[in-house]
RNA sequence: CGGGACGUAGCGUAGCUUGGUAGCGCGUCUGAAUGGGGUUCAGAAGGUCGUGAGUUCAAAUCUCACCGUCCCGACCA
């Protein structure tokens, strides 16, 4: 490829729009350019690395087993009302009507159509397992579409779904799955590691999210040094708080005291009162499918939403408002307590559980309570982790100190079980004739995201470094000189020719600009290998070989093919 | 959805407080010089100052509404 042929509007600095460093890269390097917010249009460039990208996942996936399909992003709604996620996944769901005012959305996943077609095409355990994959484009109404492809309204997904015919056998495509993604992301050359995860409103089992670890990642990952363990902070658990929790004995009776204008753990914990936060509990009011309940904390630690969601298994989750706490507990927030609620049920973090000489509001505006024993004082509907793990508390499994990282989530795999084939009705007749759902999984790859967080993960000051599997071109030739019939430009374009013969893709800087320029151009798009070729070291037989982020060595004209052979070869 | 910031040429920005000819850098075009790390000089094109309404003799500037972009939040009472 020519470099005046193709289209790469490079830009010298970033738009003001983008904040982070693969955002700014990815339009100063003319990958893409934006059309409006969380909508963006691929140059050549971006499509490139694209398809290098959807390459390396084809070929994985099939290699894997996993047969590819293409279901149509156009979706009808009846399908989700079966699976019971046009409610539950209402809010990310992009609507529309034709023009007969019949409702349809745009797919912002395919559990429901690919159970759909299983449910039509296989009724017998002969037929099974299988894993359909596509690659397509999802539509998602997000909140905030952020940081470029990393979170957008639409992007590119590869997406699997098996169907076995037992829980054993669905583990072991769980674990062909597992396996592929780790090879996908290695072959992409980044850092790509698996942790457990809440599994939201996909459902199912378990999952495990694939995280490139990254500062501006959205997502914390919880992990371990000593034992391996790792998990979204959405799902994490520890050993425990850093500070124990006060279960002293202590028979002090129950206690009300004055404190007028103090609605937060931190006023309590200062002065006057003096209350530590761990000695504190924290009394939160959710509504959960429409009804109040009350959640319970150490004054220190903060609620995990996740998994309070995960643990009541409701659907529509959020706080309540001061207008709907007030009726029920007399009090508002602030002054908010569970001792003697009998009215709303009661869940409670076990950090808790022997807790005394606690602290909380005793529903009651500026009244608190002292010398709570949980035990003796809160009736406890039921015991359910929903704490967040904080770093340096002791790991669950080992004891070694937890630490916590940002990182990206760029694939997501998940245990289903037979939520999806229950409710459409994939059913296969098992060796003894009985008709049963088939046990699904399913299993992501953001592929514009991936894309995105290898530049995150491999860029310096001067730009992009794309690892040779994905890199638009894998050598930029780059002629100081581009007179027509020249020494440097006629060997220039020998090599081209001979680069492209031996299937490595190139590309020529052809353009009339000074070597500053084309320097400084072929760092910032980030090609791997650069070949520069002047006059000057073309006296002495010689060109520069020129590794992006390595160092430039002079190489003999006749050996320089062959080389750069050598080093494509080893990256892949 | 709540809070905040911003919207001036393709990109980055000044001007706005105190209303009066819209400026600079990069990029683009023309010419010349230069030719191994975003070179230099000369000239040029390019603007409904986000949109609409209002105040005013006069609005980029003041007021209101709307639209858009970005950031934070949307659990911690």
């Amino acid at each position: 490829m020519l470099w005046t042929h193709t289209f790469i509007p490079t830009l010298k600095e970033s738009p003001a729009e983008a904040e982070i460093a693969s955002h700014k890269l990815l339009l100063r390097a003319g990958l893409i350019r934006k059309l409006t917010g969380g909508l963006y249009t691929f140059l050549p460039m971006g499509v490139r690395v694209l398809r290098k990208v959807e390459k390396i996942v084809r070929e994985e996936m099939n290699r894997a087993g996993a047969l590819e399909v293409l279901m149509p992003a156009l979706q009808p709604p009846e399908i989700w009302e079966k699976s019971g996620r046009y409610t539950t996944a209402s809010e990310v769901l992009f609507k529309l009507r034709d023009r007969a005012r019949k409702e349809w959305l745009l797919g912002p996943t395919h559990e429901e159509v690919i159970t759909t077609l299983v449910a039509g095409e296989i009724s017998s355990y002969r037929q099974l397992p299988r894993n359909f994959y596509q690659i397509q484009t999802k539509f998602r109404d997000e909140i905030r579409p952020r940081f470029g492809l990393m979170r957008a309204k639409e992007f590119i997904m590869k997406d699997a779904y098996s169907f076995d015919t037992t829980d054993e056998k669905a583990q072991v495509s769980y674990q062909k799955m597992h396996d592929a993604y780790t090879r996908i992301f290695a072959r992409c050359g980044i850092k790509a590691f698996p942790v457990e995860a809440d599994t939201g409103v996909i459902g199912g089992k378990f999952s495990h999210e694939f995280m490139v670890p990254a500062e501006t990642g959205e997502n914390d990952v919880v992990y371990c040094d000593g034992c391996r363990y790792a998990a979204n902070i959405e799902k994490a658990g520890s050993a425990g708080p850093l500070t124990a929790t006060h279960t002293a004995p202590d028979d002090a009776a129950l206690e009300k005291f004055p404190t007028p204008g103090v609605v937060t753990i931190d006023a309590l914990a200062g002065a006057p009162h003096f209350v530590p936060a761990e000695r504190q509990l924290k009394s939160l009011v959710y509504l959960a499918d429409g009804k109040l309940i009350l959640v319970l904390l150490r004054g220190d630690d903060q609620l995990n939403e996740a998994k309070l969601v995960a643990a009541l298994g409701t659907a529509q989750v959020r706080p309540a408002t001061p207008e709907e706490i007030f009726p029920a507990l007399g009090a508002h927030p602030g002054s908010l307590g569970a001792v003697g609620v009998k009215n709303l049920p009661v869940y409670a973090d076990p950090t808790l559980a022997n807790a005394t000489a606690m602290t909380t509001g005793a529903n009651e505006d500026g009244v608190h309570y002292c010398n709570i024993s949980v035990a003796r004082d809160v009736q406890v509907t039921q015991w359910i982790d929903v704490r967040t793990v904080r770093a340096g508390e002791a790991c669950a499994k080992c004891g070694q100190p937890l630490k916590i990282q940002r990182a990206i989530e760029v694939g997501h795999i998940f245990k289903l079980g037979t939520k999806y084939s229950e409710k459409l009705e994939a059913l296969f007749l098992d060796e003894t004739g009985k008709q049963q759902p088939a046990v699904m999984g399913c299993y992501g790859i953001g592929i514009t995201r991936t894309l995105q967080a290898i530049i995150e993960q491999s860029h310096d000051k001067d730009g992009i470094i794309w690892p040779v599997s994905v890199a638009p071109y894998a050598v930029c030739l780059t002629p100081l000189s581009i007179t027509p019939g020249g020494p440097v430009m006629v060997l220039a374009e020998k090599l081209h020719a001979e680069l492209e013969a031996a299937g490595i893709d190139v590309i020529l800087d052809d353009r009339d600009e000074r070597p500053g320029v084309k320097f400084k151009d072929s760092e910032l798009v980030g090609f791997p290998i650069r070949v520069g070729i002047g006059e000057k070291s073309l006296a002495k037989g010689e060109v520069e070989l020129k590794p992006r982020g390595g160092t430039l060595t002079a190489v003999k004209v006749e050996d320089i093919v062959a080389r750069v052979r050598e080093l494509v070869a080893a990256a892949a």
